[in-house]
DNA sequence: GAGCACTGC
């Protein structure tokens, strides 16, 4: 044990290190008497455990009277069958600023972004292939409503004489808001209106409300009439039938559970399939299916028009119509043209031959070949070019590191500065990776009085910036004044700013990617996919013609991928996985084979094998008890874990507060230059704890004790958090205790009902329960770098398979130079630019042992004349304890163990009576646990112990 | 010495 050590392999990214990892620092034993005791305890305690029965409680959801769902269809009304309601044709230019006004907007908005004359303009629809359409003359009303009625009539034809029809056009084609309406339209004109249930599914939030506001609109009526809408947390239905409801993919999806056949839907329309998210990805592959047992329903998905064939073929050659769209044009520039127009010279690239880590993709040879033939296809590409463009740019565009390792901000600079001398009026948006560049760009641009002046505004604009919750982000700037907006991807999907013209692509794109063969998550920036460009073009032309800048070169827009790689592919699956088993959809491989693109085995067996370890799934892929509970709460089934075990221990606000700012976001937002500031306080709000996951929980009630007083905008400034977001997290909060309640672990769904909150004031079992849920995400703490340097290093961290990984600097630990215990539990490891915990929490050896893996004790050598008893949880997490104390805690380990179990099984109140066997087994542990218990042993001085490992680094 | 973006009756 004393010396298990790690293949010394050098894998990309992540070192193996050979070293020790199994000596113990902690000795149990203060605890022996107690532990004794409490088993004693428990062992005069009634041998049955009393199930407290909750009954009559009505289940959320099921029955619930007026639910649109569940509902019967019932005969159309008359006030409904005609279409003069609908007067979008003439609807006033005001759709983009109402809702800019109100904060967020989205690409969706596009579908009326422009009057409605313009829009409604190239309604005549299209059977082939795109085609760019620019503004004609408007047409008069009556010849619109014809041109509209010929649109509407081919696409019922096609819905009607097929199961499933593709239709894919740009933004701005309408086809959002329109073809449902299309739809319950004609039936309506049919007299059918009653026999007929819309349901448009949208990959986001904001999507399905504001497109249902909308369509309400257009046909001059409130939402929850005709139209509705379904989100997390937020529903709007619709009567129920003769109507369209709006909803997210994922409430489609939460439908499934109680309508496998999805009744409730006459027919499906799934918006925005080109984005190929996980959850459009997993719709698509379950009404494939579905179109087999339900003859009569009608399927129809909405794309993009790039690549909108494949979506066809794999819906078995469906009948695919395309509709042109209007947009204002928007003229292209690439670097070539950027360098001619600006005159800027970039730095050359490095000469040396640069080592190549290709993520171990591909081999080193074979790279380098390929990169010789990227670089002759370039300098034959830059002769080309003689003539067109001065020798300047040429020989500039030569030398230079095309592939942009590093975003040359320097041009981006120099650029602006070009459009702000040289062009008309128009905000500017910038698209860069992340956080940094955002920060480096605006420091350079402040640097410069050019621009730090009133006739300039500079916007920084990130999901993690408090300017993406303000005003100034949609304001138009006032006139003379120039608006420059630096962003993330946030501002290609998520928030559309109106009054942009010119657009700088940067032309790289963050993405997340999952790689199963290092059980890694990483989050690096790649080029952008053709649809990425398209899509930031695009912003460019919302109001007026506007310019698109590309910071690449037209050769390299050539080898651009059509579309990023859908996220099936670049994710973990166990989630995917459990939801396909809820579903009873068969085996996970087989029916995961049947998505568009099928992620790797790899990625497969991961999933699986993670479940089964986490008593989801058994060895056949059947679902275990645990695991039906975990797949019914919408978190992940970690963050699931903590929520049982929460109810179950009688801190459930804390520990949903947890589980909701895991699985959605933290409440924190930071200024640009105000990193530290914000890591002090964030510091302070952890009160020594150690730990992540505690500060959030103090974040949270702080702002909750605040509300109170309405001082919570004075206590959100001081603290850097988001008020918006924490009242999210607050009906995630609602929501998970209503989800208990409906899995019977608690009698209401009161997550502040102090029946479930008697031990929440208990730090030391909060942690246990965050460590329950997160086992076995555990890592040591190998190395905390002195505090001398002007910068201290973060603490280094082992994981079990011996990668050696830092403590983000965001964590609350990233400054601890003391640990008591080396054990920390987390839950997010990712690789950026070197692999970080992005969140942890230090833990006493107890609540490993309670609720790790499995424990065996044994005997260690510490040297040639003496061994010592210790335990171990899983082979590597190892504590010095006697024999006694061992078998003691085996003894209630094996009590808690079928409590458990036995909880899980047959959900039930905490039966908290000391005289009951649950009470007394419960009352043990907690006990144990919260006397932390951080005795040091005194021969294995931590420090001393890995002073001489640097040689292995 | 630093945090792409979404989402769940």
């Amino acid at each position: 044990m004393y010396d298990v050590t790690v293949d010394v392999t050098v894998k990309r990214h992540v070192k193996m290190l050979s070293y020790p990892i199994g000596k113990p620092v902690i000795t149990l034993g203060g605890q022996e008497a107690n532990i004794r005791r409490l088993l004693d305890d428990i062992n005069t305690s009634d041998n049955v455990p009393p199930q407290p029965e909750i009954s009559g409680a009505p289940i959320a959801g099921q029955g619930a009277e007026g639910s649109w769902y569940d509902e019967a269809p019932r005969p159309q009304t008359a006030r409904h069958d005609h279409r003069s309601h609908r007067h979008r044709n003439t609807r006033p230019n005001t759709a983009i600023g109402n809702r800019t006004s109100s904060g967020y907007t989205d690409n969706m908005d596009e579908d009326y972004a422009h009057d409605g004359n313009k829009a409604r303009s190239n309604v005549a629809m299209e059977m082939t292939d795109m085609k760019e359409e620019t503004m004609e003359g408007v047409p008069d009303l009556e010849e619109l409503i014809k041109m509209e009625k010929e649109e509407m009539d081919q696409i019922i034809d096609m819905v009607e004489s097929n199961k499933a029809i593709v239709i894919s056009g740009e933004t701005g084609c309408g086809k959002t808001t329109q073809v449902p309406q299309f739809i319950l339209d004609h039936y309506i004109e049919q007299g059918k209106g009653s026999e007929c249930r819309v349901i448009c599914t949208q990959p986001r939030r904001i999507s399905a409300v504001s497109v249902a506001e909308r369509v309400a609109d257009e046909r001059g009526e409130s939402i929850s009439n005709s139209v509705g809408y379904s989100i997390r947390l937020e529903s709007k239905f619709p009567r129920s039938t003769g109507s369209i409801l709006f909803c997210t993919t994922g409430v489609l999806l939460k439908y499934l559970e109680s309508d496998p056949q999805l009744y409730r839907a006459t027919h499906i329309i799934v918006d925005e399939i080109h984005e190929r998210d996980l959850l459009s990805d997993f719709l698509l592959i379950i009404l494939k299916d579905l179109l087999q047992k339900r003859p009569d329903l009608k399927v129809i998905l909405m794309s993009a028009t790039l690549n909108a064939e494949q979506f066809s073929e794999y819906f078995y050659n469906c009948p695919h119509l395309s509709i042109p769209g209007f947009t204002y044009p928007v003229q292209e520039y690439y670097l070539e043209n950027i360098l001619e127009m600006t005159g800027y010279i970039p730095p050359d690239k490095d000469q040396g031959r640069k080592k190549f880590h290709d993520r171990g993709r591909g081999k080193w040879r074979e790279r380098e070949e390929e990169l010789e033939e990227e670089e002759w296809n370039v300098q034959a590409w830059c002769r080309s070019l003689e003539g067109k463009f001065s020798p300047k740019t040429i020989d500039s565009l030569s030398r230079m590191d095309l592939e942009m390792k590093i975003l040359d901000l320097e041009l981006i600079y120099n650029l602006i500065r070009h459009i702000v001398s040289r062009e008309d009026d128009g905000a500017i948006l910038v698209f860069v990776p992340g956080w940094s560049e955002i920060s480096d760009l605006h420091k350079l641009l402040m640097k410069d009085r050019f621009f730090n002046t009133d006739k300039v505004r500079v916007i920084p604009l990130h999901s993690m910036m408090p300017t993406v919750n303000q005003k100034e982000v949609f304001d138009r700037a006032p006139p003379g004044v120039r608006k420059i907006v630096i962003a993330t991807n946030i501002a290609e999907t998520s928030i559309t700013i109106d009054d942009v013209v010119y657009v700088i692509n940067g032309g790289k794109i963050k993405m997340k990617d999952f790689e199963p063969e290092y059980n890694m998550t990483s989050l690096e920036a790649r080029w952008v996919s053709k649809s990425n460009a398209k899509q930031r073009r695009g912003r460019a032309g919302r109001v007026q013609p506007g310019k698109c800048y590309h910071l690449y070169t037209s050769l390299k827009e050539t080898t651009l991928e059509d579309y990023q790689r859908p996220e099936i592919l670049r994710t973990r699956l166990e989630e995917l996985c459990l939801q396909i088993k809820l579903l009873k959809l068969g085996r996970i491989e087989p029916f995961v084979s049947k998505a568009m693109q099928r992620p790797s085995t790899e990625a497969l067996r991961m999933a699986i094998e993670n479940l089964q370890n986490l008593q989801a799934l058994d060895e056949n892929e059947n679902l275990l008890p645990l695991g039906v509970h975990l797949a019914k709460m919408p978190v992940d089934p970690h963050s699931g874990k903590m929520l049982l075990f929460g109810a179950m221990f009688g801190c459930l606000s804390p520990v949903c507060t947890v589980a909701a700012s895991l699985s959605f976001k933290d409440a924190f937002v930071i200024p640009l230059g105000k990193e530290k500031l914000a890591d002090m306080r964030r510091k302070e709000l952890s009160e020594g704890s150690k730990s992540d996951h505690i500060m959030l929980i103090n974040a949270f009630d702080g702002w909750e004790h605040h509300r109170r007083t309405r001082t919570d905008g004075q206590y959100c400034w001081e603290n850097f958090l988001s008020g918006n977001t924490l009242k999210l997290l607050q009906n995630m909060k609602k929501q998970f205790a209503e989800v208990l309640r409906e899995l019977k672990f608690v009698r209401n769904g009161d997550v502040n009902d102090p029946s479930v909150n008697v031990n929440s004031a208990n730090m030391a079992l909060v942690k246990a329960v965050i460590c329950a849920g997160l086992y076995p995400n555990v890592a040591r703490v190998m190395k905390v770098p002195s505090g001398r340097s002007k910068f201290p290093k973060p603490p280094k961290v082992n994981l079990k398979d011996g990668q050696r990984v830092s403590i983000h600097l965001k964590s609350v630990n990233s400054d601890e130079k003391d640990f008591p215990s080396k054990w920390l539990v987390y839950h997010k490891v990712m690789k950026t630019n070197g692999v970080n915990l992005f969140d942890c929490t230090m833990v006493s050896p107890y609540p490993l042992l309670f609720f790790g893996g499995e424990i065996k004790s044994s005997m260690m050598k510490v040297n040639d004349h003496e061994e010592r008893h210790m335990v171990t949880v899983d082979d590597w997490i190892s504590f010095y304890a006697s024999p006694t104390i061992g078998q003691l805690v085996k003894d209630l380990r094996k009590q808690l163990d079928r409590l458990l179990e036995d909880k899980i099984t047959r959900p039930g109140v905490t039966n908290w009576d000391p005289k009951s066997k649950e009470g007394a087994v419960l009352k043990a542990i907690i006990d144990v646990i919260t006397q932390e218990d951080f005795d040091q042993d005194d021969d294995s001085d931590w420090n001393n112990y890995h002073g001489g490992r640097d040689r292995y680094r």
